[in-house]
DNA sequence: ATAGGGTTAG
């Protein structure tokens, strides 16, 4: 019951039920379901979480491994590394997700050196990493900005014969991009035997943050006769390419495309980079309008990229 | 019997 609430997304009533469950003595002759646990991670809900991780501790039933790896994962998920880690560390028995989401919660929670070091760790334990777990790593890997690091884990990849798959791949280009070179990003890009909207998203951004925004505005129409419809974020990767390579009218042009072809509505991001695009180029006072216009809550990073601009003129 | 892990902006 609780798990088919928890599967169907709904938390609130998820966490409703489960107290019920609790406030009516009953007694527990099974773990709560990992499901519930996944609930508290998908929701940020620490206090939830300890609540079911102290009847877990308090059951005196033997550890599950299921229990604990989804434990693992909404500490580490919910920036309480300290409390993951320890979890871990007491895990008798650690298999393929235990690892896995060990080292996403390090890289979630601000530490991707330890991302790296658990990696080769569970190599050394005689743990075969899976295409999750790699994501993972690259994931690390794009958050270290380390291009040494980036290019053992792509040895990692090549050797052991992983299939670039969509998720993977997308990975690695943003690894690539943030490791500061853009055409290794591109060479995984081209390799890819499948790309969706994320990774056509991936490289435009990878092109923007690298100044090349005519690269990244060439990949808008290949993206779009490959039949991949864009999003808000491949709009965000656009217009934030303009701004960066002073591309000011076609950054005006796809902010009003985006509205008009293809029904995406500008959302802060696209303000923000639309003031952006503006104030590098010098219009201060346009900037200003843009800003006076919007019907949107705004925040101190739209102002802040206005005052960059005033900074530098 | 079933249950735990994955990609793009800022």
């Amino acid at each position: 019951m609780i798990g088919g609430i928890a599967k169907a997304g709904d938390h609130v009533n998820c966490f409703r039920t489960f107290r019920e469950f609790i406030n009516c003595g009953m007694v527990l002759d099974n773990y709560p379901s990992p499901l519930v646990i996944r609930a508290c991670r998908d929701s940020r809900d620490l206090i939830m979480g300890r609540v079911i991780h102290d009847i877990v501790l308090k059951s005196g039933l033997p550890v599950d491994l299921f229990v604990c790896a989804a434990l693992v994962d909404m500490h580490g998920k919910c920036k309480v590394i300290d409390d993951a880690r320890q979890l871990f560390d007491q895990m008798p028995k650690k298999d393929l997700v235990t690892w896995t989401v060990m080292v996403s919660g390090c890289e979630e929670s601000g530490n991707a050196n330890e991302s790296l070091v658990l990696f080769d760790w569970m190599i050394e334990e005689g743990v075969q990493p899976d295409k999750v777990t790699m994501v993972n790593v690259v994931y690390a890997c794009a958050k270290l900005g380390v291009m040494r690091k980036a290019r053992l884990v792509h040895d990692y990849i090549s050797r052991n014969k992983f299939f670039l798959n969509v998720i993977l791949g997308t990975a690695m280009i943003d690894m690539y991009a943030k490791c500061g070179n853009v055409d290794f990003a591109r060479e995984i890009f081209d390799a890819m035997p499948q790309k969706n909207v994320v990774s056509w998203s991936a490289m435009i951004a990878a092109y923007g943050y690298h100044g090349q925004g005519r690269k990244a505005l060439d990949l808008f129409p290949m993206m779009l006769s490959s039949g991949i419809s864009p999003n808000r974020i491949t709009f965000v990767s656009l217009i934030y390419a303009c701004s960066h390579a002073d591309l000011v009218e076609e950054g005006l042009q796809l902010f009003s495309s985006m509205q008009d072809y293809y029904a995406v509505a500008p959302d802060l991001k696209h303000y923000t980079c639309m003031v952006d695009l503006r104030g590098r180029a010098g219009r201060l006072y346009e900037a200003l309008k843009l800003i006076e216009s919007m019907r949107i809550e705004k925040d101190e990073g739209l102002w802040g990229s206005l005052l960059g601009a005033c900074r530098i003129y």
